[in-house]
DNA sequence: ATTATCTATAGATCTATAGATAATGC
DNA sequence: ATTATCTATAGATCTATAGATAATGC
């Protein structure tokens, strides 16, 4: 519904690119492109509009300005995973922290690898993390780190880092900069990976995976 | 000698904070807490030049402009840790190359460790990396990352992606950003991560350690 | 005399607002 | 009438240069 093309209005100087993405969904696109490829802060309002095809000035009618746009973005690149996390705990429970910290991996890199232009980078960008519009993303961001912390440290029987963990599945953005794709065996490497650094045994990540995948891809 | 203050010359409006320091590094130390705080494009001149108590014009006598003072901050990220790599190379030759992978991972730690405000962080910024001045540094990450590549090779038997094990080692430069301290425990969790990627036993990884840390420390 | 700073400023941005206009929809 | 765009522009930056000046060193 978002990507509705809404009909009336002056006509553009320059005809849309994509007509079927509305015109807010077509600045949101550029601007993922423009802030992961330039930065944030690099980026100016004429430069995202000349990249749209509109009048700087048009902007301000979809959004407040470049913070609006950016919240937008953000939202996108944890949201998906988030909405997931209760399945996963189900998961846990049912069967294992390994099985479940297989599956939070394999989720959270779905979400960075379609992530449009790859702007799972943005927050990694102190022009963009110093802003007070990054906060709601913060406060997802925080609770995600968590749920891996506390399935890792189940998984080793001792504490884990968190932030290492989710460092570590955050390498599908560095390898989406690199222009690699991600398949689904490179997200099977990072999650065995994460479960490795957790001290899993390779049978241990062999029934994990068989487990989280019938779990992710029956429903 | 970069520290040397230097004599003569019209009084600032406001005395030098850290006179120890050259004008110089009394710049370059202030760009690099502003440019990883707030970004490299979201800070202005007159943003470092009034941290640093002189006039906005007077940046120019020391630097060309801002790329001039980047290119500076980015060789320190590396160099030092460049400068090693033969070091390493004998030990891979003499103690194999566990031993050696162990060693890399300690020193590149180290360098990022070190860095002044975390300063690692700035190669991960577009604004910073689509710049022309930053191609110096590319290429030296470059011989980084296939120096990670090769150890890890011949440790795992197989081929391991460099990019992989480099961005697991920069797991540090988020532990700063952080604000957690980079402990000597601290790096030799991620040199163990690293080793384990590759295969490796903690029987294993525990004599790599020992042989790095003896070839490390006496020198 | 040399040096590191200063003041002043030109010219090029960049953001955001005010108000006009060319389509469609009723 | 409504909508999405347009043109025009004000005001606030930001970068970089020209030229003056207040110290020290000889």
């Amino acid at each position: 519904m978002s990507s509705r093309r809404s009909r009336p209005g002056r006509p553009r100087h320059v005809p849309a690119i994509d007509s079927n993405l509305s015109p807010r969904d077509q600045i949101l696109d550029v601007c993922a492109r423009l802030f992961t490829q330039y930065g944030y802060a690099a980026t100016s309002t004429r430069d995202i509009a000349r990249a749209v095809g509109i009048r700087q000035a048009s902007l301000y009618y979809h959004f407040a300005g470049k913070p609006g746009i950016l919240e937008e973005l953000l939202a996108r690149t944890v949201r998906p995973t988030l909405d997931q996390l209760d399945r996963i705990e189900k998961v846990a429970e049912e069967h294992g922290a390994a099985s479940a910290l297989y599956a939070l991996v394999m989720i959270d890199t779905g979400t960075l690898a379609e992530a449009p232009h790859n702007c799972g980078r943005l927050p990694q960008f102190p022009d963009v993390s110093s802003l007070e519009e990054a906060k709601p993303y913060r406060l997802i961001h925080r609770d995600l780190v968590i749920a891996y912390e506390r399935l890792g440290a189940r998984v080793a029987g001792l504490e884990v880092n968190g932030i290492l963990l989710e460092h570590l599945v955050s390498v599908v953005v560095r390898f989406r900069d690199d222009g690699d794709p991600i398949l689904d065996t490179t997200r099977h490497a990072v999650a065995a990976s994460a479960l490795r650094h957790c001290g899993a045994t390779a049978d241990e990540i062999k029934i994990a995976a068989a487990v989280a995948w019938a779990e992710l891809l029956v429903e």
